[in-house]
DNA sequence: TTGTAAGCGTTATCAG
DNA sequence: CTGATAACGCTTACAA
């Protein structure tokens, strides 16, 4: 009981044993040229004093001290949690340490994690990108980082199909349901994707299909939804396409205390909770979690072989 | 260009500008002793090479590789995500390195997770607790370790006030609104906390105040508060307290469903979608950023000097 | 099969 | 104020 009980290191339990500092460095690696009898020998001794390894001494050997950064908006967005989730068992499944971190929609902060995970020599980044963004910020890490939700050029990113899921929504509506009067409320256009795309979207499918357009834009948000409700209806839709999950909660509560129960709502995004509160709404599944697979695997590849960087579109699907 | 771009070392900033390793390191460790042209020489180089030390070797030399885990049930959590968002920032400003895993209430999980940041030698952990996980798991980690939600003896524990706030509910009905029939819907007791301790605290009240119990158990998830509200409507409530938000929301969902408008709906937590779509639900506020706080801070000090473990209760606080 | 010794990239000590 | 030089704990040729 002379030794402090922790920090022993290979040497301790070298003379513990009787053998070199080698030996046990091999026993610990699980090298095949060690006598059966020693390694017990070792590993007795390792296991009475609980020994590990310093990390720190073996990263520094290239036993990396393999680490990824996950830039999150918010931890609480409910579609960046799923893409998270099922990205996290993929790292881990690796070797991988993944450290998740805020934005909170700050580009300077996005600028000071970055910062911080360099520092901290992370060996890749997932970005969850956001308006005000730009790809310049990410310079450093360009080939060992995959962007989520924006396309920026000479990146590697998983985008949603914005477009697409809104045209799905839109087709569903006009061709199967053939509503007439379709209604939209969406997101400003400062916001790239979720705001600018799919309102583009929706205005060229109007265009062409000669629909007098009715879209509203706010923020990203239930109270949003909630409150814009009352001027779309304005022009009395027959259905309703919402941006997001959340404006079509926002939606559906103003619906359900108006009592109006006639018109369709349609929502792109995909969330339990928006799926049991208002069962009737038709949902657009953007594919969160499948966004989170793609984005590990592609990463992990990137990592692996330097691979050219690509755009990937998760693809929608209408459910139900 | 000679030299691979990245992973200069040290001895290579000192050649490249003229001087010792040793001066770099100063440099770097901002040793106020070094004069100050040479710490410019030095400065322009490192600038110029976009250099960083390796953090590993530094963490050998004590410079830590400070890491701390925090184990939550599930990313998706509520609850956990406003603690888990609350503790973050604290242990950034700390040096720390949070890493976030999931255990999805599985022991085992936690098990493997636990030795997987034992073997990276994380320096603490926090974890959120749950029925089934037993304190021994956590043996290892005793006097670094904060627990989430359960009060384990010889743990430092940050605990949810699940009696108080059940009491606060109930006397708050009582008392202030003469409310004499009061229904219950609540989680099995198979969950110790939010199960029994909350159901045991609308019996012990029912008890001292003569009323008729009318509670009904069923599990965590809005479907559950959806399907459970029939039973307890039986008895002709009005006022039903909710263990969760998400039974909350399921009860809400039923009543609105029904058009019942004059049952008063009262639940335990504090969601900002349960407080929009139901707007009407009185909420008792369990502190779960607070508890995030508390956590996060008992645990450095825990770290700094070995404190003696202790349970801390969160205060619950009726809202509006 | 095992030991010796030379690193890995830092920081700490001690002269100069 | 700065520069050798010795650690730190581990891996890995190279010998034995």
């Amino acid at each position: 009981m002379s030794k402090s009980l922790t920090n022993l290191t290979i040497k301790d339990i070298a003379k513990l044993s009787g053998v070199s500092k080698s030996t046990v460095s091999r026993v610990i690696n699980h090298d095949p040229m060690v006598k059966e009898s020693t390694r017990n020998k070792v590993m007795a001794i390792i296991e009475q004093y609980q020994f590990t390894p310093s990390k720190s001494a073996r990263a520094m050997r290239g036993y990396g001290n393999k680490v990824i950064g996950i830039i999150v908006t918010r931890l609480d967005s409910i579609s960046e949690n799923h893409a998270v989730r099922s990205m996290l068992p993929i790292f881990y499944a690796n070797g991988y340490d993944p450290i998740i971190i805020e934005s909170q929609f700050s580009a300077p902060k996005v600028e000071e994690h970055l910062r911080m995970l360099k520092e901290k020599q992370a060996d890749g980044v997932v970005v969850f990108a956001f308006t005000g963004l730009e790809s310049s910020r990410l310079a450093f890490w360009r080939n060992k980082c995959v962007v989520i939700a924006r396309p920026f050029p000479d990146y590697s990113c998983i985008c949603y199909d914005d477009v697409g899921a809104v045209n799905k929504a839109l087709t569903y509506l006009y061709q199967k349901e053939k509503h007439k009067k379709i209604g939209y409320i969406g997101i400003t256009k400062q916001d790239q994707t979720t705001g600018e795309l799919r309102y583009q979207a929706y205005t060229d499918f109007c265009h062409t299909h000669k629909i007098k357009p009715n879209a509203v834009l706010g923020k990203l948000s239930f109270y949003s939804g909630y409150e814009l409700a009352e001027s779309v209806l304005l022009d009395s839709p027959t259905a309703i396409v919402c941006a997001t999950d959340s404006i079509a909660l926002g939606l559906n509560k103003y619906l359900s205390e108006k009592n109006i129960n006639n018109i369709v709502v349609i929502s792109i995004g995909n969330s339990d909770l928006l799926n049991f509160l208002f069962t009737k709404t038709i949902i657009v599944d953007l594919g969160f979690d499948k966004a989170g697979t793609y984005a590990a695997n592609e990463l992990l590849q990137t990592l692996q072989s330097e691979v050219k960087a690509k755009i990937i579109t998760v693809p929608s699907q209408i459910v139900n």
